[in-house]
DNA sequence: CATTTTACTGTATATAATTACAGTAATAAA
DNA sequence: TTTATTACTGTAATTATATACAGTAAAATG
């Protein structure tokens, strides 16, 4: 799919925000008003060169029949991840569910399946998703996605400096998990920012 | 707000299922066609009662005029429950969240946040929100939102017979609830469906 | 029983909207 | 440098759509 222009890009916006605030798509007039043109044809034209390049489709004949080709990728689910490669890689994402705005307080930008017991003490189960937030401002006290040597581990933060960076398991049968940064190779993906579980 | 006619219904769902499948709203002829109207005054008509009983807004001049007047402002979060009156009534409802499809597997009525810790056991945490589905059918070994005597409380069900019903508390520190249906006042709300959390 | 509401048919018309054709001009790609 | 693409103006025709007006008939309501 080719790249639109930075106006075709401009024109797929405001069809978006119209969706949006109106409900339905707008005419060639509506767009022509808003971007000033004194041609309705500008935006015919804008349009298809839109459609060619694949990002709606127009219905013909049908009044505001511009329907948006979009695939709402959704958050990814992140079931087991291989070792080495990115988190987010294909092969890791599991399914996607659709964004889900405020349902919690922070933005998600993956789930993972939680596996093993290793943080049962705090209410997170196997199985369950945590929702993460990929960020670099990571704090003690939290829930974090740590990488450890292409291992990915959910782990409380229980200390954080240069020499030594110390992970906890809320679990009494597991024991702190010490890293030595600069022995060990550590990332951080994210903090875990929300948690859903499906029962029943 | 009125109630709408069975036909009024059937075209209310008709905009709705329109707007879903093509993605913006149909035409009075559009109607007609599905309803086998010889007349597009016959849908104008009635879109005309749709709006006068509030449920939609018609644009004039605007084709495809159609917008939905829902409230349908999403899946209430219910906070405290009032004693006495039902658990979904105005003055419970903390706020609304957007309704969230696949979220969770199965449909959510409501969310009902968790008051203490007598479920920590099984990963339920005081301020943690429970997906609640109402239904009838309750069964043995599940989550479930009961009413004894006007308090609301989560447990799990472990027996369910007429003479006696027994919640669990998922904690050592709190004893069953026995309650003998004949002489308290009993009643199931909801299955819990899910649970959401918001760390960070 | 009179009146209103619901549920249409049928005709007509103004206007809303799509869309084709003919151009201009600047910029990007071959 | 030729050609294609982008980004428009301008005109016009056709079709799509909203919407008014005049009816009919059954059912619900007061």
């Amino acid at each position: 799919m080719k790249d639109l222009t930075s106006r075709q890009r401009e024109i797929l916006e405001l069809i978006k925000s119209h969706l949006k605030e109106k409900g339905f798509p707008p005419t060639r007039a509506d767009i022509s008003r808003t971007l000033g043109f004194k041609s309705h044809n500008a935006a015919e034209q804008h349009l298809r060169a839109i459609e060619k390049k694949g990002f709606i489709s127009i219905l013909a004949g049908a009044s505001r029949g511009i329907v948006l080709n979009e695939e709402e990728k959704g958050i990814p689910v992140i079931g087991l991840v291989a070792a080495g490669g990115p988190i987010l890689a294909q092969e890791n994402i599991e399914k996607r569910i659709p964004a889900s705005q405020s349902l919690l307080s922070e933005n998600v930008d993956y789930y993972l399946r939680v596996k093993g017991d290793s943080m049962v003490d705090v209410g997170i189960f196997e199985e369950d998703l945590i929702g993460v937030k990929k960020t670099n401002d990571i704090k003690v006290g939290s829930v974090v996605v740590a990488r450890i040597n292409d291992e990915v581990t959910v782990k409380t933060l229980k200390k954080l400096s240069l020499e030594e960076v110390i992970l906890k398991a809320e679990n009494e049968n597991y024991s702190d998990i010490k890293v030595n940064p600069s022995v060990d190779e550590l990332n951080f993906e994210g903090t875990c920012v929300g948690l859903l579980r499906n029962l029943s």
